[in-house]
RNA sequence: GCUCGAGUGGUGGAAUUGGUAGACACGUUGGACUUAAAAUCCAAUGGACAUUAGUCCGUAUGGGUUCAAGUCCCAUCUCGAGUACCA
């Protein structure tokens, strides 16, 4: 019997999805276990061998959950609104839903190829208006939110107009917008309903604000910080600038301390935990006040240097600074609006590349200082930012480099405040050991405790106060795009009103085209059909906008990561249509016990995922205020391209016969030359001959066979070598090409007919390889599905595993998948020959049972640690081992069949319905393990002189230290080595080795 | 610049708490089977000298701790990821 692996997977796969076999259920007496991937987005290209990566050992997992009795929910869905469909649709005017809906319908072929157990009843799409009703729903939820400090909460909108309608706002403790006015009670009651509304867009957890964001003009949209990469945009590398414009925007910053608080308790890799401590950016100093000469303003500042407020020179605030052109004297008006202007015109991109030059300008204007009222000259300099803190800074040229720097520039004083250090070179930003000096009441004091003083002596002054800053930014929420959610907004007057839940979902309107309109509105700008009737509600034609129960809706919609940020909860319960989920459901699954995916998303989706999911904690919605316990970072599979090298003639050589100085050559060399230049062009070298020595003669040698050329024209020229991408398809495992398949490659759309190819001397040729990213332009995408067709699913599955650690970028090589292929098939072997089945009812053998167990305990251990490339190694130990063992034993056959099934699940169904079983393996119990089986009664010894192992010596396991350096002191080879020495010493360690010193 | 991670054969990578470096594969070489090829099987495979036994050198580099270091400590170099005037 063959193992035929092409049919054993389709009639598994077929199997899997008739009987439903991985659906999972919302109650069961079984303890449950939620295995999520990071679901993808159906782009057009289709999935490469680097994708599957994720999914094959999160599916390993939750198969091997299933063995072990648990109910896994191990769901998948498609993340399928984003820009890609969105360009598509504009280049070629297609729907980006047909899009969408062809790519995922080839996303599923290619994921069910390789056998997933995936639940797809539970499927998910973000475009799916099913879907985003609830992305909706959320969004609705936060706007009805506000989030009090006092109780460390989000709580409801109406608790604080209950407040505003007793209190005013004077008691409130609020993450709110900076500056709120104050008012009474009375003030509130007597407000109107526009200007009450105005108030509370200032607390609500999203809110609409005229905010400076980052513009894409190419794009036509805002892009979140984290979409831009290096001041280019993400996608497209487009360039971006700063633009103010009303957006709605999410409240993050209300949570900032909760999510730097929760990454303590769980288990995620370091580094992500890392890049969003970062994110965040906790700083903790004071606040302080310093009074403007001469105006009643005041210059609010954060430092993280309270105790360095004696060493304060000049203040510096950055050009945006509101308070510029108020305070600036009309001496210094021309200069400070020049500067003003010059900083403007920078792009952000040029603002941060240029660190080193210095500018700044003085307005003329003084400050007092809090402690001893001296005047301190106050600049402005774009090296202070204006969206960080207060956009305000007080310069401690001795503390700080930047401001040292500055001061030096400017020729400002630089007083020193710390004992016995030199400054006269640079800034001292060392904060321990260092003691405060020429600083009042602060002196002789360390840091800590200076910082303490100082920050109580502001109090006290009614100037300051202790305070912790926070890098975290709220997050911009409206983009200007077609393919996304829609908000579920209508505005009245121009306020933004919420359509009552049980209108959802607000649908994407059609539009013609899905540019922004003429006057520069969003896509949804050209739907004739999108206002809001809020009497039928419903959305109607924008003909019957009246501004007295037909209003305008919004015209932004969501971004990216809008349906990505909840998407884990509701494949808890996907097909509610009354609630986002069901308390049942939620109450049962709780959270997800493994999340895999990569590590990309460390500061965008897994960040903006943990806000919503501590909002909807707070709103009782979820029992947990983290969604995922535990999350692995899946390494990228690199490619290895292969290039050919082509021969060229010298160029400048050509040009220099053919066209400069035509004349001062013959005929004869010139007519060579046009000759040569057709033979040369299309001559490949194998990579041998372009590292031999004599590359050139070989070349001459070779073109010299075909045509013979004059001795001048061979004279004259010379070859260089360029190389050059060929699809990696046409290159075997010893990395030589095959010609026979190398004719046309479709690719690179490069014909090779007519080509030549100077070869080794053994007739073949090899290209040259190196390790790329994976890229249709590199030519070195592999797909999964003509792997799977070659070698099978399993073999596939196997070998993404065995590559190397889970967690670690490593190349793909197709190559070398036949070594796991070859061991399904001696796997297969184990269990028939070309006789039928070889297993029978025999008794296992000691060593039989010895393998067995040795390998359960390994694969269980490689598991708990998602060290999968280990046990694959295991695995063909295993097998080995039996093979050698002639192991028929049908008891042991079928615990190995269950051991490989989470890795190689299609033969492992073969398998264990050829041994009899009629039902699936999935829910078979995973073979326990028994240390009895491994129990040995001797161990061979490892004796080594002075650290290098010499000899091995096999002694029994219960023998005494005195006994074993008896044992190997007698031994002949240690009187060889030792050649009469005395050794001085001999270490004994039980069990595992023997060192002899001397 | 800062933060984090990593450097092991021709290649991918193994190596619990420091305890036999190179498991398991790929590739290469030789052999068996075959008219031939594929498939399969067997053997060798870190380097150098010796080719029988053996000896020396080897985990980026230089030091250190230890009976013993890929593993721990210090310094240096290289690569990768994140972040960037954060007051």
């Amino acid at each position: 019997m063959q193992y035929n692996f092409n049919e054993i997977e389709a009639k598994w796969q077929k199997y899997w999805a008739e009987n439903q076999t991985f659906k999972a259920e919302n109650n069961s007496d079984k303890e449950k276990f939620y295995v999520l991937d990071m679901f993808p987005y159906p782009s057009g290209a289709g999935l490469h061998v680097g994708h599957p990566l994720g999914y094959i050992a999160s599916d390993i997992y939750a198969r091997y959950k299933r063995h072990k009795g648990f109910n896994v929910l191990h769901p998948q869905g498609y993340d399928s609104f984003g820009l890609p469909a969105e360009q598509y649709a504009i280049q070629t005017g297609q729907h980006p839903a047909i899009t969408t809906a062809t790519n995922v319908k080839r996303y599923r072929e290619q994921l069910d190829k390789i056998g997933f157990s995936f639940d797809w009843s539970r499927e998910v799409r973000t475009s799916d208006p099913k879907y985003y009703k609830w992305t909706q729903w959320i969004f609705i939820q936060l706007f009805n939110s506000w989030y009090n400090k006092g109780t460390d909460k989000a709580e409801d909108i109406e608790t604080l107009i209950t407040v505003f309608e007793k209190d005013g706002n004077a008691t409130i403790n609020a993450v709110c917008d900076d500056a709120i006015a104050a008012f009474s009670a009375v003030d509130w009651n007597s407000f109107s309903d526009k200007r009450k509304q105005e108030i509370l867009l200032q607390y609500r957890l999203t809110y609409l604000a005229e905010t400076e964001v980052n513009w894409c003009p190419a794009l036509g949209t805002v892009l979140a910080n984290d979409e831009i990469v290096n001041g280019v945009s993400e996608r497209g590398g487009h360039s971006v600038i700063r633009k103010k414009m009303t957006q709605w925007s999410m409240r993050i910053s209300a949570y900032a301390q909760r999510l730097l608080d929760g990454l303590e308790k769980i288990d995620w890799p370091q580094p992500l935990k890392d890049s969003q401590t970062n994110w965040i950016g906790r700083s903790q100093g004071a606040s302080a006040v310093f009074n403007v000469n001469g105006h009643d303003e005041i210059i609010d500042v954060f430092t993280t240097r309270p105790d360095t407020i004696f060493g304060v020179s000049f203040m510096t605030l950055a050009p945006e600074h509101d308070l510029v052109l108020q305070i600036t004297t009309p001496e210094q008006k021309e200069e400070v609006e020049a500067y003003i202007e010059a900083t403007a015109k920078r792009s952000e991109r040029d603002r941060m590349a240029d660190v080193k030059t210095i500018s700044g300008a003085f307005t003329g204007a003084y400050a007092e200082h809090p402690f001893s009222k001296e005047p301190i000259p106050i600049w402005i300099g774009d090296y202070v930012l204006a969206g960080y803190g207060t956009g305000a800074v007080m310069s401690v040229p001795c503390g700080d480099q930047r401001d040292y720097d500055f001061a030096k520039h400017f020729g400002i004083a630089i007083p020193n405040v710390f004992e016995g250090v030199d400054i006269s070179e640079e800034a001292h930003a060392d904060k321990d050991k260092t003691i405060i000096a020429n600083s009042d009441f602060l002196n002789g004091l360390p840091y800590k405790k200076a910082m303490k003083l100082a920050i109580y002596e502001l109090e006290k002054l009614g100037q300051g106060e202790g305070k912790i800053n926070y890098r975290l930014r709220d997050a911009v929420f409206s983009r200007q795009r077609y393919w996304g959610e829609p908000f579920p907004v209508y505005y009245v007057d121009g306020m933004p009103q919420m359509i009552a839940p049980e209108h959802l979902p607000i649908a994407l309107p059609e539009v013609e085209k899905y540019l922004p309109t003429e006057t520069g509105e969003p896509p949804l700008g050209n739907a004739t059909v999108w206002a809001w009737d809020t009497v039928a509600n419903k959305v109607v034609a924008n003909s019957q906008l009246n501004n007295t129960t037909v209003w305008p809706l919004e015209l932004n919609t969501m971004p990216g990561w809008a349906g990505s940020s909840q998407y884990f909860n509701r494949y808890m319960d996907p097909t509610n249509e009354d609630e986002i989920f069901s308390k049942e459901a939620m109450n049962y699954w709780q959270d997800v016990d493994l999340y895999i995916g990569g590590s990309e998303h460390a500061t965008g989706h897994l960040l903006y995922s943990r806000f919503w999911q501590k909002f909807m904690f707070d709103k009782g919605l979820v029992p947990k205020d983290e969604f995922a316990k535990k999350l692995i970072n899946q390494g990228m599979i690199t490619g290895t391209s292969a290039f050919l090298s082509k021969v060229f003639l010298d160029n400048d050589k050509v040009e220099e016969i053919l066209v400069k100085n035509p004349s001062n050559y013959s005929k004869e060399v010139k007519d060579d030359l046009v000759v040569l230049v057709g033979e040369v062009k299309s001559v490949y070298l194998s990579k041998g001959i372009c590292e031999g020595r004599n590359t050139n003669s070989r070349i001459l040698k070779f073109i010299n066979s075909k045509t013979s050329f004059s001795s001048d024209i061979l004279n004259l020229i010379s070859f260089n070598i360029q190389k050059s991408h060929v699809n990696v398809r046409f290159v075997n495992s010893s990395d030589e090409l095959e010609f026979k398949s190398l004719k046309v490659d479709l690719e690179t759309k490069r014909e090779y007919k007519d080509a030549e190819f100077i070869t080794e001397e053994d007739g073949t040729f090899k290209v040259f390889r190196e390790v790329e990213k994976m890229s249709k332009s590199k030519y070195n995408v592999v797909s999964p599905d003509e792997i799977c067709e070659e070698y099978g699913a399993d073999s596939l599955r196997l070998y993404e595993m065995f590559l190397g650690p889970l967690e670690q970028s490593k190349p793909w090589n197709t190559a070398g998948i036949t070594g796991t292929h070859g061991f399904l098939k001696k796997l297969w072997r184990l269990y028939f020959d070309d006789n039928g089945a070889k297993f029978t009812d025999t008794e296992p053998t000691k060593d039989n049972l010895k393998t067995l167990h040795k390998t359960i305990k390994k694969v269980e251990e490689d598991i708990a640690n998602f060290s999968f490339n280990t046990s694959v190694s295991t695995f063909m130990i295993c097998v080995n081992e039996l093979s050698a063992q002639k192991c028929t034993s049908k008891s042991v056959l079928e615990s190995l069949a269950i051991l490989v099934s989470p890795y190689a699940p299609h033969i492992a169904e073969e398998l264990w319905s050829q041994l009899g079983n009629k039902e699936s393996i999935s829910t078979a119990p995973f073979p326990a393990f028994d240390a009895s089986h491994l129990v040995e009664s001797s161990k061979e010894y490892p004796v080594s002189f002075n650290g290098k192992m010499r000899f091995k010596l096999e002694l029994p396991l219960d023998m005494s230290k005195e006994d074993i350096e008896a044992a190997v002191m007698s031994h002949e080879k240690t009187q060889q080595q030792l050649q009469g020495r005395t050794p001085k010493k001999v270490i004994v360690v039980l069990g595992k080795i023997v060192n002899i010193v001397g």
